[in-house]
DNA sequence: AGGCGACATATCGTATACAATCGACTGTCG
DNA sequence: CGACAGTCGATTGTATACGATATGTCGCCT
């Protein structure tokens, strides 16, 4: 009676980078829990497709730190932990906070547009109180600053990182719903200093926001032990 | 009359993570000149192996910047070029940066030897003149410090950021030897300020250091236009 | 002569088949 | 009764076979 997990599989992209998409969004959503077994055959059965692109599929989210790959014992889904969690928002401050910066650079105008539509969005989300889909506004707005980077070396870092981090992020929501109004009004702070062109005020605002919800999650995932199943 | 690599194969880790580890160092030190093709299947008869643990390798590859691949078109070596120079090292000042900081509050005395091992690696191979030799050694030592944070997502993050960085060191080499001098006598003293357990000097000498790097290799890329042929 | 279209080829993407390995179970022997 | 060896099942790793697609070439038509 394993996981729900109905992706339709379209395949605007390839079929293994659809398949790891919808996996991402299962083991995000705690539809796949943590510690929870990835076998080959049994996924690829599920979706009448070959082993061939499933294995690619685990490659990748092995590569983006979701899935942990044991030589010849299989592969399983990532537990969630303190120590982890401060690597990853280690790394995650950096990051971020260089493609604030940089997206205070940016070109064109389109950039500025997506950014104000996902803030919209992300407002949006946090009135309806959906808690799913405001870390989807939250992806999608990290994105457009990403993107707004133009800085495709450091997007490649972050999206490795980003879904890793996103995992913790609806984890906490749960329990913490003033992460959402903390991580709303950050991100507020930080369009208004990209679309002022002000770079170190992005970054250091970025940053700030971030290490705030790190000290609220860290909070989280100590009371839980982190491993509750999905209740 | 392709392309010389002799790696040997032997497997104490997995086939495709043998066959990038070789088909990486031969792209690191141009063996395999940026745009070259890799046509799987010549590839799996030149190793005498099937097309999945190419695959697979190549995956790697892509993943590490190193590889470019068009969805029905194949793979090719990513070409060097200022622009991505300047995205590569953006990125790297902040990941060293971390790394150096977190290797300076390290646990075992084991990390502080291999720390200087490596060092005296690199003054050794500066000695000899020898920048291929000097370039592996720099590797090496980087990978020490990495290890040092005892952070697994910063390593994995640096895995995937280092080999293209290292490209762009091995180019500029051979048009710039002082960049060996100052990158000897930059990493002594970021190890000093490892040894000393002070993060913040160890940070601070981390990003100067490689901001140092990077404008002279900047200068030797802008010369170059970063295209030459192996010769 | 130039462009357009069908064919041929090269190469990747996916599927299937086979081999190797790990863990668990079980039956026997001490 | 416990420990150990042998076997069996489950699952991954590798190889091969098949299908799809993009590119280049050749010839024909205008």
């Amino acid at each position: 009676m394993s996981t729900p997990l109905a992706l339709d599989l379209s395949l605007p992209e390839g079929l293994p980078q659809e398949l790891a998409r919808g996996l991402e969004d299962a083991i995000v959503f705690r539809d796949l829990a943590p510690g929870a077994r990835l076998v080959e055959e049994e996924i690829a059965t599920r979706f009448a497709i070959s082993r061939s692109p499933v294995r690619e599929a685990i490659r990748i989210l092995e590569a983006r730190g979701l899935v942990l790959r044991e030589p010849r014992r299989g592969s399983r889904v990532t537990e969630l932990s303190r120590h982890d969690l401060d690597e990853v928002y280690a790394c995650r401050i950096e990051l971020e906070g260089l493609a604030a910066a940089a997206a205070a650079g940016m070109r064109g105008p389109v950039d500025r547009e997506r950014l104000d539509e996902r803030i919209e969005w992300l407002a949006t989300a946090r009135e309806h109180g959906d808690d799913r889909e405001f870390l989807r506004a939250s992806m999608a707005l990290s994105r457009a600053i990403h993107e707004a980077s133009h800085n495709r070396t450091l997007i490649r870092l972050l999206s490795t990182l980003e879904p890793q981090a996103m995992r913790y992020r609806f984890l906490a929501y749960a329990r913490a719903a003033e992460l959402m109004d903390a991580s709303l009004e950050g991100n507020r702070a930080v369009a208004t200093a990209i679309h002022a062109g002000d770079g170190d005020t992005a970054s250091a605002t970025t940053r700030r926001m971030i290490r705030h919800a790190w000290s609220i999650i860290g909070r989280v995932v100590d009371e839980d032990g982190a491993v509750e199943p999905t209740a």
